[in-house]
DNA sequence: CACTAGATTTTCT
DNA sequence: GAAAATCTAGTGG
């Protein structure tokens, strides 16, 4: 099997954040490694973060030595180291100068699947990717990553993805932050099976009905 | 099924 | 020194 994906153009993650997370789903996220070997999922869900006025974002208060390359390029990985053990993998989106990015925070497998569950040392095909410090374990992403230019396709890039069927987008705030949970900002593929929680969705999905006692 | 606690270390105040 | 864009194992219903 051989790789006839093309990364993305600059121009696409040059626009408004928003705009690109939406756009990000259903695409495919590619990470080649250097014996030509490689894994591929697509992505089902996206937060996206921005600058000045996002105060769940680490740009929020300026530039740092961490959150630097949110003030770059856009189509560049930004990966961060957080809780101690984990890595978060975004990209970086508007116009240079301009901070933001957007969070990947799911996919669903497609290629290479095996070797994902060997990174990840589990065996349920639905508890790979389905987070975003899970997913940058099973494509092996690390602080190594940040910064590298994903508008090209040697290390880790994303395609468009026609096999895809159609979906519809579900929106909800961002997980995790205690600030910012104004902003609906967080979109996945409803119904898909890999999206990361059940907690943060639109209200009224509540499965359960406990104290039906008369 | 739902919820809680514990892990573990970088980063910025 | 505290918090962090998280995950897992463990408990209780």
């Amino acid at each position: 099997m051989s790789i006839d994906l093309k990364p993305l153009p600059r121009s696409f993650y040059e626009r408004y954040t928003i705009d690109v997370a939406k756009d990000l789903l259903g695409k495919l996220l590619v990470r080649r490694f250097p014996d030509n070997s490689f894994v591929a999922g697509v992505i089902v869900e996206v937060e996206a973060y921005r600058g000045e006025d996002d105060p769940a974002s680490h740009a929020y208060r300026g530039l740092t030595p961490r959150n630097r390359v949110m003030f770059g390029k856009p189509g560049v990985a930004y990966v961060y180291f957080t809780y101690g053990m984990y890595h978060c993998l975004n990209i970086v989106t508007e116009p240079e100068g301009v901070p933001a990015a957007v969070l990947i925070r799911a996919v669903e497998p497609v290629y290479g699947i095996e070797k994902m569950m060997k990174f990840r040392g589990k065996k349920d095909a639905r508890n790979l990717t389905n987070g975003p410090g899970k997913l940058t374990m099973a494509f092996n992403i690390t602080k190594e990553l940040n910064g590298i230019d994903m508008t090209k396709d040697d290390i880790l890039f994303v395609s468009n993805y026609d096999k895809y069927p159609k979906f519809e987008i579900g929106v909800s705030s961002r997980i995790g932050i205690k600030v910012g949970l104004d902003k609906p900002w967080r979109f996945y593929i409803k119904d898909n099976p890999y999206v990361s929680k059940l907690r943060g969705r639109p209200m009224g999905t509540r499965s359960k009905n406990k104290s039906a006692k008369p």
